[in-house]
DNA sequence: AGCCTACTGCGTACGCCATACGCTTTACTG
DNA sequence: CAGTAAAGCGTATGGCGTACGCAGTAGGCT
């Protein structure tokens, strides 16, 4: 396939496949100009709505907000967007506008992996409320293909087939978005009690160490002893120590271990749904 | 601390830092039988609740609807609830009434881990509405910790620290979340779609092959074309093997491997917040 | 030149939602 | 049997997303 054919496919299916937003997101947009210059640009408002997120939080951001910003009516915005959905997946994708950087040559494979990884968690600290929004599907949307595409070739070091790979980007993708999202819980935790956030766990720890006796909870109370007497918090230390048990394990892949075996093949088996999320 | 401490504990301090639903759910309450006898129950709204996000979704839950159930006003309910935000969290919690088994003894924590793991899941799958619900911090309600509990106790084979085992926790929690958000997604896009998951799956491969070329896609288009080429689909086989590679990441904990070397001291190091979800 | 018509802008309206407030009714405590 | 604390609940407020349809604009065609 080359790029003029593919030009001429968007134009062709991909605009009855795609919705309204979607398709001026990559590009594809049949501008007739029949009717009167659009007063707005998608641009514009998903910029705006990324602002009002950014700083009052997702649950601030509706249409008549977003509206009301652009100097608009709500209903303006609908000639740009199907939906708040998608305008939400825009968003999401503008989030993403700063890609990762491609992995060097002769790069280590774990090397690229745990940079992309690392660079995603960064775009979620960073807008913590692009994980309030459930993707509502695999990625699509132009900046999360590129996300998509680079962490696939991150991966290209492994030697997997193209299926494992994509199953440990999903794996790897879930890790980071589980991460932000506990952190962005905490630190909502913390903004809602005033507190700060070491505060916060302290105060959970002691919580769950009331509600828990040794008889029924034997694993928790060691739990809750090790916690309390330990202090400082980092969650990038446990961020850290999934990321690290997840590369390991694929760089298990197809070695044998222990009495079980699982060789490379049995990861070919079956198709899966591709990940979210990046 | 004996049982009948923690009983006086809680009576004291425990229903001042948990609020009104989640005291009632945990069986600390101050019935002073003053006014007129409850006419609703929490375990009743709960129930209804979560029937109506069983049958119509997370999305058509709303006080009012749950109340019309009951045959009462919708401002009854806040005789129970604090919040609409509570009432979700108890019928999260409700999803998990039913408690996985507790390793059995000489049971390899592998084993035990990869069950805990999948009844996790089953009971994601048989209640999609769950992930849809935001887990507002770390697990406190009752059916939760249970689950939080046998996880733990799940891993004590492993002899990791108890911080590590917490991380690992976490992290296969969060496996099992995003696993179960992609298929409720999925799920979703089927019923949106009118199709199969199948069909689905199909027309996403075709959609993202069509919006991306091999200069600037390299690594999509080859799992496009793996990915067409290769036919049924289960999400079963993404999942088993994201777990198979977080347990064998765990397994080599302490294990040196390659050039550079992380011993479990390096596991230790810090202190972070525990697993929110079970 | 001027009409046609596709298109944009947007006001109005509908049916939801969570929940603050305060009045009435109830039933236990002293 | 009074006092009072709690429950029930109607009303009201201020949101929300979006369906619908009208009015006005400007490019394309005759």
């Amino acid at each position: 396939m080359r790029s003029s054919e593919k030009g001429k496919a968007l134009e062709d299916e991909g605009r009855q496949a795609l919705s309204r937003g979607l398709a001026t997101a990559w590009g594809v947009k049949d501008r007739p100009g029949k009717g009167p210059k659009p007063g707005l640009s998608l641009e514009r408002i998903v910029e705006v709505a990324v602002q009002v997120a950014e700083t009052e939080g997702l649950s601030a951001v509706s249409m008549s907000r977003v509206a009301t910003v652009l100097g608009a009516g709500t209903m303006a915005l609908y000639r740009y967007v199907e939906s708040k959905e998608e305008l939400l997946m825009l968003m999401m994708d503008a989030a993403f506008r700063e890609h990762p950087l491609p992995p060097a040559p002769d790069e280590p494979w774990r090397v690229a992996v745990e940079r992309w990884a690392r660079q995603h968690l960064a775009v979620l600290r960073k807008h913590p409320w692009v994980v309030r929004i459930a993707l509502g599907g695999p990625p699509i949307t132009p900046n999360q293909v590129v996300w998509f595409e680079r962490g696939m070739s991150s991966l290209s070091g492994t030697g997997l087939p193209e299926m494992a790979k994509l199953d440990s980007l999903s794996l790897i993708n879930g890790w980071v978005r589980h991460e932000a999202m506990l952190e962005a819980d905490l630190r909502e935790a913390e903004r809602r009690a005033g507190t700060n956030a070491a505060e916060a766990l302290t105060s959970y720890w002691h919580t769950l160490g009331v509600l828990t006796d040794v008889q029924r909870f034997p694993a928790l109370s060691a739990l809750v002893a090790a916690a309390t007497s330990d202090a400082a918090a980092t969650s990038d230390a446990q961020f850290t120590f999934g990321l690290e048990r997840i590369l390991d394990g694929i760089a298990h892949v197809g070695k044998r271990r222990g009495p079980q075996r699982r060789t490379p093949r049995s990861v070919r088996q079956k198709r899966n749904h591709p990940p979210a999320g990046t």
